[in-house]
Order: structure tokens, then C-alpha cells, then sequence
DNA sequence: ATCGTCAATCGTAGATGAACGATACACAGG
DNA sequence: CCTGTGTATCGTTCATCTACGATTGACGAT
């Protein structure tokens, strides 16, 4: 996964009220819109528009029901960056400040 | 971990450029400033940004060694990352496009 | 004391983000 | 046909981000 990518993911996530919107979507099976407008205090437009960066990202996939629309987390795309990121971190040395006094 | 704390920690990964910092220090148990300037192709001003970026969300810490800046992955604070979304994650159902005809 | 190095900070310009109300559109029901 | 419901999009305003050059401050070496 290159920087870029990861970094999309991130920034998909980078807002409290999209990080609230997975929440959401991970606790139901069933994920309408209208539960998505409920559950956030913010004007219908505006959590349209997150969801909108959610789905541009690829976190989330979004399907019409009758009239109404059913959002899902894509669990997929979430392991993904998720072993990304862990792949970085298990590389990473403790870093050790103490021995600073190298003179 | 709430969703401001996890938003904060996405933020600070959301940009290719802290995501390669962060994949150096990773990568160097020596992680110096000057490798990490040299690592990037942006100015040195920036680069400072954005090392004072991680640095504010936690991921990084720095501490001087002689003249220079050494520094390191918050390896809790990435792992803590991981298993908060990581809880989230497992928690999601699998969501099933193909019932859409509940009429 | 002067210089070069390393890193942080300042100031600025342009791009992007976040929030809202208003509007548009598709569709179901009367 | 008109109306209400559920979403998406538009247009706007204000805030934040990104990048840069210039400057600053600390330190070591000459």
C-alpha cells in the first residue's frame, strides 16, 4: 500500500463525525440513511458530504433500498490499512532516549 | 479511545508525506533529523511542520542528542491506534447487498 | 568573535475542508 | 396531479492545511 493510500484511508477518517459514522455502521447490521442522519448532530448536507468522503475512500459502500439508501462498512478496505499500518509498526525499533550522553 | 482521539491520530497520518516519515522511523532504529530531511522532497521547513504535526498527535517524540534531533515512533500510541480501530472493525457484520428486494 | 550547521518558527499565499441553508431530484401515496 | 419523504448537490462562508522562503536561536569549530 503505498503512502498515498494510506494516507487516503487516514484522511477518510481524520473527522470525529466520520470516525462516529463507522462506529454506526459497525454496530448495525442494518445501516440506513436515516439512522446515519440521526445518529450525528449535523445538518442532513453535511453528513451527506461525509459519507460521500467515507465512500470516496472506500470505506464505506453505499446501495439504494426502495427510496432509501443502506450505507456499509467495508471491512475489506478497513483490514487492509489496518495491516498496513500494523506491518509498520511491528518493523519499528524501541527507541531508546536514554542514552543520549554519547560524548 | 473516543472518536475526537481517533480522528486525531487518522489526522496526523493523513498526509503521504507524515506517512513516509513515519514509515522511516519505522524503518532506522537511528532515526536523526537530518535523515529524515533528507528523506523527503520538501523543504526543510516543512518537513518540521509537519514532524511537529505527529509529534502534537503523539505518534512521534523527539529528543536532542549533541546538536541534532533524534526521532522516534510512539509505538503505543500506533498500537493503540490499531486496536481501537482494529475492536471496530471486528465488531462489523458482513453487509449483504443482495437482499435489497425486502418489498 | 565569526562562521557554518541543525532545527524551529514566522509570515504569507493558495488550496482544501467543514458546516449550513436552499434547492433539486426520484419516488410513493393520496 | 400534488405532496411529503429521503438523499444528493450547489453555493457560500469561515477555518484549517500545505508549502515555501526568510529568519531566529543554539551550538561547535576555526
Amino acid at each position: 500500500m503505498t503512502d498515498e493510500q494510506l494516507a487516503g484511508i487516514a484522511k477518510a477518517l481524520a473527522h470525529p463525525a466520520r470516525v462516529r459514522i463507522v462506529r454506526l455502521l459497525a454496530a448495525q447490521s442494518e445501516c440506513r440513511g436515516h439512522d446515519v442522519f440521526a445518529g450525528l448532530p449535523l445538518a442532513q448536507s453535511t453528513i451527506s458530504q461525509h459519507l460521500r468522503v467515507l465512500k470516496s475512500a472506500g470505506v464505506i459502500s453505499a446501495h439504494a433500498v426502495g427510496t432509501s439508501m443502506v450505507y456499509c462498512l467495508s471491512k475489506p478496505v478497513l483490514e487492509e490499512f489496518l495491516n498496513a499500518l500494523g506491518g509498520i509498526a511491528s518493523d519499528a525499533a524501541i527507541c531508546d532516549p536514554g542514552q543520549g550522553d554519547d560524548r
